[in-house]
DNA sequence: ATAGATAATGCAATCCTATTGCATGCAATG
DNA sequence: CATTGCATGCAATAGGATTGCATTATCTAT
């Protein structure tokens, strides 16, 4: 386990636990999006309430994001920026690929202006793109 | 009842029988997008599960929409192009309030152009916008 | 119109994910 | 070392989604 796993758990104001340092080395080494029964998986017999509200933790104090790609269970990934107890500042798209099913954060990729109707205020939007990722189609 | 609610339904290719032509009336009246529970109250005392597979076939036919705005429930909603078993081709952005937590469909919000990463080839999206709706925000 | 074939419906049961309650364990603090 | 607050485990529950199966309605071809 990295050395300063620890490290960042403190500086975003969570205390590190075993269990959380766990699930955090666990998060950092997906390459995409993970819903809790990978985690669950991984980490057995770690309890999976233990797991759940860590993530909820996790997610309040900005060190993950949760994604809803619509697979019906919640993914979670590492949040790129600086995130905190205050909010989320790395909203971006999402890339849901329909062949092998992972979930891709695309940091890089801006979500475009919105010319909404008169009236509607938009505060948070969430873009969830599905089609077939790179490892998908090279093959 | 309105009259063209079984022509409606044949043009699709569903069987018009008096559930479907229901469930589809109910659909027509609301004015945001619509839960399963909110037909099941609405449609009382008819059985759940028939509503459910109601929905099934309508979407699947082409005549509604699924919208998972994160509420937990999934949303329906008619459609508005000419979506058949195909495919829906009425793809546009929605917009979930925050205070009263209905969802709107957007048709007229043209979702932009994206460039994703090296790779990545897009089939469909989905775009849900969260803020406050003229409703809401008008008072 | 009638009989067989096909599709729709009702009710029960089940699968899954998310969420809460409560007792216990652990760790920081003074 | 005692106090206190958070973390953890296990049990239980909530709620939406989905399936199995027997019954009923509808359609199709005589
Ligand atoms: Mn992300
Ligand atoms: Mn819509
Ligand atoms: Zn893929
Ligand atoms: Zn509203």
């Amino acid at each position: 386990m990295s050395p300063n796993i620890e490290t960042m758990l403190i500086e975003k104001g969570i205390q590190p636990t075993a269990m959380r340092m766990l699930v955090l080395d666990c998060l950092l080494k997906q390459s995409s999006a993970t819903p809790m029964t990978e985690l669950e998986s991984e980490l057995h017999p770690a309890d999976r309430i233990t797991i759940y509200r860590t993530l909820k933790t996790f997610e309040e104090k900005g060190m993950v994001h949760a994604i809803d790609d619509g697979s019906g269970a919640t993914k979670y990934a590492i949040c790129v920026e600086d995130c905190s107890t205050t909010g989320h500042h790395d909203l971006h798209v999402h890339f849901n690929c329909n062949i092998c099913k992972q979930t891709t954060c695309l940091p890089n990729t801006s979500v475009p202006e919105l010319k909404l109707p008169e009236g509607f205020v938009p505060a948070e939007l969430s873009l969830i793109v599905k089609g077939v990722c790179p490892g998908c189609s090279n093959r």
